[in-house]
DNA sequence: GAGTGGTCTAGACCACGGC
DNA sequence: CCGTGGTCTAGACCACTCA
């Protein structure tokens, strides 16, 4: 036992060995790219058993720092170049430059983006979203479900829920590709004319079939965004549900000072 | 062993033991503040190991419904009486009416809510913070360090940094109690009118120390907020910098569509 | 098949909380 | 003092990845 230097027990072992990886993570001595040592190496190089070696790594992981491969070991991510998901990517204008939300901001930040889309069809409204869409539970809706990747790796799926009667005289909405400025410039072009868009978001660690869609490790963090796009006339005609790998975020919000 | 029917290998025993016990809260099996079922006793009752039921309660914790304390047990929360964190909550007319931000939002879901102030003086700006507040690193700047409770638990702390120029000649800012509708009120009584505010927001597990300050099981996600606050002259008179026990809340944001 | 992480065991010992 | 959770060990065996 105490075989490190007796400075009070007050700090597990695990905890000095996940400091240890993490620091070196922060300091450049493990490069992203670069695996980080085997939990049998670690065994060896801090003399601990290999549980103590796995809450280690479970630390580790936690810091966000690290992406873990069964099968194959762990490895400093290339990540942290979030993308900045600021509140004026509704903008008109970027519709009308021919861009989706989505692409028009990945844009600005130089990223390589994706969009693959997993179905496209009528569902019968969940609960929360008919809810928010003014309509009965059940009611057929059609749904857009899409994974979005950025250099490669999947960071977020979206859900988009649209009333039948809005888009059953668009059928661009049926289609993989909308077309330039997204489902919102159709349904602009429709004459639904966006007066906001309000979102709910909350944060909590990702239960293991989403860690799994997303490529996440276990424990991660993810963020769960809904999304209300209300018309000048007042109704609802899009609600978007998203999932996101909190780690590849940061949000942005401008709030005005009003009265 | 294999003591369980074989339904396939696919779910770790953990995770079935886990899902057992949420479920039991969910359904109000576990009514908030019982005692959910001690590791030795899970030990006996699901016939497995000590580290596997230690697993097995890890999962639990991550899903927010149970709150663990050395030596005494896991107990089921009472409640995530989830507060709105809306965008409106800076609107002048709240604090016209006498209160601060975060008082008038708690009354508004019939919540308990206490401020405790930890600290308020000058200190060294740290970087993020200079940055934001367009002064040089280690500028005397004074921090307002406090920390929210509701319904007597822990679920915030918020450091506010002011420029020393701005303060100086407030002295209600240096007070605990900087007198009705908060120190914005004080800040535009003396000419710092706010056109807007601006927030970051990303979400993260816990780091050990944050996790012990808001009373949070470990591997718990924490919210991380900065906030600018920018007057009508375009300039940051503050900077908030804000840390929530993320089961705690939910965000709301109202995105106009602006062209 | 060699090397990796993932699950699980059966124990020891420690630290905290309350009777 | 006893029951609780927290750390740690030294193994076994499984599942995935890749050469």
């Amino acid at each position: 036992m105490g075989a490190a230097v007796g400075e009070g027990r007050a700090v597990p072992r695990y905890v000095q060995i996940a400091e240890d990886i993490v620091q070196q993570v922060r300091t450049g001595v493990l490069q992203p790219g670069d695996q980080v040592p085997s939990e049998a190496e670690m065994v060896e190089r801090y003399g601990v058993s290999g549980g103590t070696v796995r809450k280690a790594m479970l630390e580790i992981r936690a810091s966000g720092l690290v992406d873990t491969r069964h099968g194959k070991g762990s490895f400093v991510k290339a990540r942290p170049p979030v993308r900045h998901r600021s509140s004026d990517r509704f903008r008109r204008s970027f519709r009308q430059g021919g861009k989706a939300a989505y692409l028009a901001e990945s844009e600005q930040s130089g990223a390589t983006a994706k969009v693959s889309v997993i179905h496209i069809g009528p569902v019968d409204a969940p609960e929360t979203i008919a809810q928010r869409l003014g309509v009965d539970v059940g009611t057929k809706v059609l749904a857009r479900r899409r994974l979005y990747f950025r250099n490669g790796t999947p960071v977020e799926t979206a859900t988009s829920y649209l009333p039948w009667d809005v888009v059953r005289d668009i059928p661009e909405l049926f289609a993989e590709n909308p077309g330039d400025g997204g489902i919102y410039a159709r349904l602009e072009e429709h004459g639904h004319v966006f007066h906001e868009f309000v979102e709910t978001l909350q944060a909590r660690p990702a239960a293991k079939a989403e860690a799994s869609e997303l490529a996440l490790s276990p424990g991660a963090t993810v963020v769960h965004l809904l999304r209300n796009a209300v018309t000048t006339s007042g109704r609802v005609v899009e609600v978007c549900d998203t999932l996101m790998a909190a780690d590849q975020f940061v949000f942005e919000f401008r709030i005005p000072a009003t009265n």
